[in-house]
DNA sequence: CGAATTTGACCGGCGC
DNA sequence: GCGCCGGTCAAATTCG
């Protein structure tokens, strides 16, 4: 077990001022206290034994709190992944009996039971999950399509709710009612699952013409020419098919044209597209001359203040700071998305988005309200960042996005970037920058590059958790988990940027996420 | 004057 | 097969 190794030194050195700074950042590695202790042994010798032994004594008490801590997210990790796996269970029970209905009803590939077989198969099948966070339901699901008919609300009467440990809603169709319910009854964030190729990540931009745009935009960004343009590279085709696919939409509340990532773009169109009068823009990357990663902005047509930006494709060069966040926002959900499909054989999208994110969602990784839907062709995450949450529940769960996010903003992205998040994150549930917490996700997932490490995210769960706790602790002076005022949040991003080894721990434990989800897709 | 943006035309996929 | 639609191209235009 780990978790303590990952624990950031910078914190224990400001809680611990009487110790030396070297010691402190040792005593950071739960592995590193035996030497520790070796050279207190052969200090005793030497004068200021006193002082020494009050060291030593801070030392172990140190060490207790480490290894009381490491039980605690042992006991979380193992709940959560009892979790997980009953969930995932469960899961493949409802797949397996919805299969043989199907056979029984000889619909050869309608997964779906009874008489809203065609809704299932063609709209939406979400399987919501929350820990911890609280999200604005209605903002998680503008999903519903107007293709919304009472048959698919009566299918979710009938397949009913599963409701795990996690805080698990299944709807099927259309029904914004029952998928709002689960929402607003769900303790936190929601991670949205679907199967569905008429919900995209464009599907936030109106609840109209969501499905024209998954429908038109997936071929497009796959079938164009662009051998061309050089972006195809002969063997690896398919894998840029596969990662051109994939996408990454981000709502957020925007004023400005385009949400500022960091990264250099070039307009090469624009469309009004049907059912939203807000004209959809289209950006290539400039950063190099053939990378192959595209976005779309668009306007939401029901908010015009709130922007959604789509991005497709993984950067082929490196990326300046500011836009590293994103960029591996949209490389992780590549990864995550396009493992799974290639390893698919009878299992449907949809399980393999819960064996991809279920661990994200267990640990609390994905955003605020994050959505995935998994087409066949053209799987997204849609990070709906605009939905504002229950200030008391953030603390303990969206927190540590607002510290990444704190983190990472730090580093590059404009101020607004953290600021809001952060407020989003703790302080202030109606600022208008709330939505922007994707450079938080793309921070936790690109930190530290991919497949590297052996951290869990459940780990970094906690960690992340107690981490913020112990911090809050520092700055606010007993804010506690109850609404942290700004200055809070602004010592919570200062403490966290300033401890690189928790930035990559983090970085880290989502690439194990990564790795582990394609690893799951593949054994299934 | 070069770079970036605009905008109408074109292309390919998809549904009817 | 046809029309609709989203996505892209590329010439024209604007901007710095």
């Amino acid at each position: 077990m780990e978790v303590a190794v990952e624990r950031p030194a910078p914190v224990k050195e400001e809680k611990r001022a009487d110790a030396k700074p070297d010691m402190a950042a040792q005593l950071g590695s739960a592995s590193a206290l035996p030497i520790v202790f070796e050279s207190f042994a052969s200090a005793q010798s030497d004068a200021g034994i006193k002082q020494e032994e009050r060291k030593l004594e801070a030392a172990k008490a140190e060490m207790g709190e480490v290894r009381e801590e490491n039980e605690r997210l042992k006991t979380m990790l193992s709940r959560i992944i009892n979790q997980y796996q009953s969930l995932h269970t469960h899961f493949l029970d409802v797949v397996k009996v919805r299969e043989q209905a199907a056979k029984a009803n000889k619909l050869p590939a309608a997964p779906a039971v009874g008489p809203a077989a065609d809704v299932m198969d063609d709209a939406d099948e979400l399987v919501s999950l929350s820990l911890g966070t609280r999200s604005n339901g209605t903002a998680v699901r503008r999903k519903g399509h107007e293709r919304s008919s009472s048959s698919s609300a009566g299918t979710a009467d009938e397949e009913g709710q599963l409701s795990l440990g996690l805080g698990i809603t299944r709807s099927t169709g259309d029904d914004d009612k029952a998928s709002g319910a689960s929402v607003a009854a769900a303790p936190g964030g929601v991670l949205n699952l679907s199967s569905d190729d008429s919900s995209s990540a464009d599907d936030a931009a109106a609840a109209k013409p969501a499905a024209h745009d998954a429908a038109a935009a997936c071929p497009a960004g796959t079938s164009r020419k662009s051998p061309s343009r050089g972006s195809g590279e002969g063997a690896d085709d398919e894998v840029q098919q596969q990662a051109k696919k994939a996408r990454v939409s981000v709502r957020v509340k925007c004023d400005t044209p385009t949400m500022p990532d960091g990264c250099q773009w070039r307009k090469y169109g624009q469309k009004i597209s049907k059912g939203n009068p807000c004209p959809r823009a289209y950006y290539r990357c400039t950063v190099a001359p053939h990378c192959p990663v595209r976005k779309q902005v668009q306007r939401c047509a029901e908010d015009t203040s709130i922007l959604i930006t789509t991005y497709e494709g993984q950067h082929n060069h490196s990326l300046p700071p500011a836009a590293t966040a994103m960029a591996s926002t949209t490389s992780a959900a590549v990864a995550m998305l396009t493992s799974g499909s290639t390893t698919s054989s009878s299992t449907p999208a949809a399980s393999l988005a819960h064996h991809h994110h279920l661990p994200l969602v267990a640990a609390g990784l994905l955003g605020p309200t994050t959505m995935v839907s998994t087409a066949t062709s053209c799987p997204t995450i849609t990070l709906d960042l605009t939905a504002p949450p229950a200030p008391q529940s953030l603390m303990h769960s969206a927190s540590p996005y607002a510290a990444m996010a704190a983190g990472y903003e730090s580093k590059a992205v404009p101020a607004a970037w953290s600021s809001g998040y952060l407020a989003y994150g703790g302080a202030h549930p109606s600022s208008s920058y709330y939505g922007k917490t994707s450079p938080a996700l793309g921070h936790l997932f690109g930190g530290g590059g991919m497949g590297v490490s052996s951290s869990r995210p459940e780990q970094m769960y906690g960690a992340a958790q107690s981490y913020l706790q112990r911090t809050s602790s520092l700055g606010g002076g007993g804010h506690g988990a109850v609404g942290p005022a700004a200055a809070v949040t602004d010592t919570l991003a200062k403490a966290i940027t300033s401890d690189p080894s928790f930035q990559s721990a983090l970085a880290a434990a989502i690439t194990s996420v990564m790795g582990r989800g394609g690893a799951a897709a593949a054994q299934k």
